[in-house]
DNA sequence: AGTATTTATGCTCATTTCGAGCAATATATA
DNA sequence: TATATATTGCTCGAAATGAGCATAAATACT
């Protein structure tokens, strides 16, 4: 190891829109690495397909005032996008979480954001694209029940891994941990705010492509022999979820955990609603980031007695059946209450 | 500005403990910056008294594999404490935030990190030292009702600021954020969990010292003509809480505001406290950090019928009163229940 | 036109939680 | 022994919560 290191600050950003009951991220499609010169990206064609990447640009402090406005910048350069509501997530800093440092470059410190948008048209240097968020966290969405996936592929892989445990106490930690994250006994709904929890169980079990990749990435350089990991395992990842560069499902889980746990006390909802919207309409986008279904009336009389939304008198034209008013968020609530927020029912049953 | 500027990743600490019903921060008094070179240490003595300072340390990449680490590495040589609770709490990272910046220097990215502990000795290469939280944010602590320094101080200050608004839509503007930190009409109680957000209000209006001080600080680098501070104002800062170094009181603000917030629904609290102890001895813990008072046996029912603590048969002997029952944390708890927390009142008056 | 379907909306009811207070008990100290 | 200080047990009404019934207003289909 040399005796400096570089230090790159790295801005990632994770941008959520719900469009039609649906969460979406923006991803990019790259080329290479940003970071990597182009030396490294020559030596870079082992990767097949290079994965999605979450928008990403190194922090540069002559240009940036701040770390958001940095971040601003890499996106819209990236996806062209200007950003509205935007709030720092978590910052990750461990070693050999990123590529280039693999090949002997800088130690990347990267900052997470996650941004509240409306989905809309993208464009710029990087291939932007929406991606269905669940789709790289398929275990998160209940709204059907338990997830099929839940059910056949990865309750299985727990329960052969509790199975694989070295002694007992092993054993019933790694019990336990299941149980906390997805629940052993009770075919109960997955608790919604152990979001991260439950992805750093999954990487640990290997139940995520990036478990593998990291893990032959450090066999590699510490020309330890390797152990090549159990290609059942790696299958199983695979067909579970699609890759992703870096720690950016990490990322990802984090920013859904984040939000989860703020739509309850913030009225973070509306950032990603039309000025103008039905009750059904916010219901569905509630629901689409707790990943639960909600029970209809009493969600309404939630934002009634929370004064948290009042009537346009206006009316949705669309729609099948009854035609529904149109209610707009109500920005007086925030200074008169506190905790404002759509407060998610406490799921009795779970416990 | 040059062409490119480098970047140093620093990492600071709250180290929290809660002792006789005061909660404290570890702070260290330093005779210079920590990344200051020689040469501008010479250039610091402008700086009279050099403030407190929370334990900080550069991250150092080839030394510290991960940013906890370096995080305890620091607090460890600064201060000789062996941190257990840790998490992360935010990334700073604005332009001049930092002295040596100002003086040319690297821009620093400060990673913010909350540590749990219960007090004790401290020893190391800074002089470290406990001192009363509130001390720094006097206006957070309102056990004995709205504390006095929000009625004589803060408030008339504040009041003159919104007289002194350019027009209308500012003075609304700014009556509105008085309304939502401090409460202009109800003498309510503050609202907990606005801690930052009060802090970030204080800053713009002056009425705590850094204001000034980045304020000046500015204009040197500006060359613009001085516009003096009001003496007046930096005054009323400077009885109202003392120098702290940096943004450190910021730091401190969004720390408080976290463990506020986390008390409700993660067992946080327990980390400050011995393996046993008595409900008022918890119950005093929380009240400290929430900053309001509460109801006594309501507190307790709350504990019990959520089983977040088991009797160890055992009792306090000291005290004056009836010896109180000794009781411990029930671990198992955060597997049975999702939300593990002392759920803090609402006080509905405040509504 | 008439019927089924879809969605919106109004209302009830039992249960739980929450805030506030009364009363009794047990110990130390003056 | 009186008093102050604490702990502990219990009640009661208000509010919030979970679950469901019933009705209204539109569209789609026959």
């Amino acid at each position: 190891m040399t005796e400096t290191q570089d230090i790159v600050v790295g801005l990632t950003a994770v941008v959520l829109a719900v469009t039609d009951e649906v969460p979406r991220v923006l991803v990019v499609r790259r080329l290479s690495h940003p970071l990597s010169t182009p030396a490294q990206r020559g030596s870079e064609s082992s990767q097949v397909d290079s994965p999605d990447t979450l928008p990403f640009g190194p922090f540069d402090p002559t240009r940036h005032r701040t770390l958001e406005l940095g971040l601003r910048h890499w996106v819209e350069e990236q996806t062209g996008l200007d950003l509205r509501y935007v709030e720092q997530l978590y910052t990750f800093g461990d070693q050999y979480r990123d590529l280039p440092e693999l090949q002997g470059g800088p130690r990347v410190v990267s900052i997470a954001y996650l941004a509240l948008t409306h989905e809309s048209d993208v464009a710029g240097s990087g291939e932007a694209d929406w991606q269905d968020w669940y789709r790289f966290l398929p275990w998160e969405d209940c709204r059907d029940g338990t997830p099929k996936v839940v059910e056949k592929v990865i309750r299985p892989a727990l329960r052969r891994w509790i199975r694989q445990a070295g002694d007992r106490s092993q054993r019933s930690q790694r019990e336990e941990r299941v149980s906390v994250c997805f629940g052993l006994k009770a075919p109960a709904e997955l608790d919604r705010i152990r979001t991260l929890e439950r992805y750093e169980l999954l990487y640990e079990v290997g139940l995520v492509l990036e478990a593998h990749r990291d893990h032959q990435q450090l066999q590699l350089l510490n020309g330890s022999d390797d152990i090549p990991p159990d290609p059942e395992l790696v299958e199983t990842a695979r067909q579970l979820s699609p890759p992703l560069a870096l720690d950016n499902r990490r990322i990802l889980a984090t920013a859904l955990s984040r939000i989860r746990g703020k739509l309850a006390y913030r009225p973070v909802v509306f950032e990603l609603l039309p000025k103008d919207f039905t009750l059904l309409q916010l219901q569905r986008v509630v629901e689409a980031l707790a990943g639960v279904r909600l029970h209809k009336q009493n969600f309404r009389r939630m934002l009634f007695t929370g004064e948290l939304v009042e009537p346009t008198g206006r009316r949705d034209a669309s729609g099948r059946g009854r035609p529904a008013e149109l209610y707009r968020f109500r920005r007086e609530v925030m200074r008169e209450r506190s905790a404002v927020g759509v407060g998610l029912p406490n799921l009795r049953a779970a416990e």
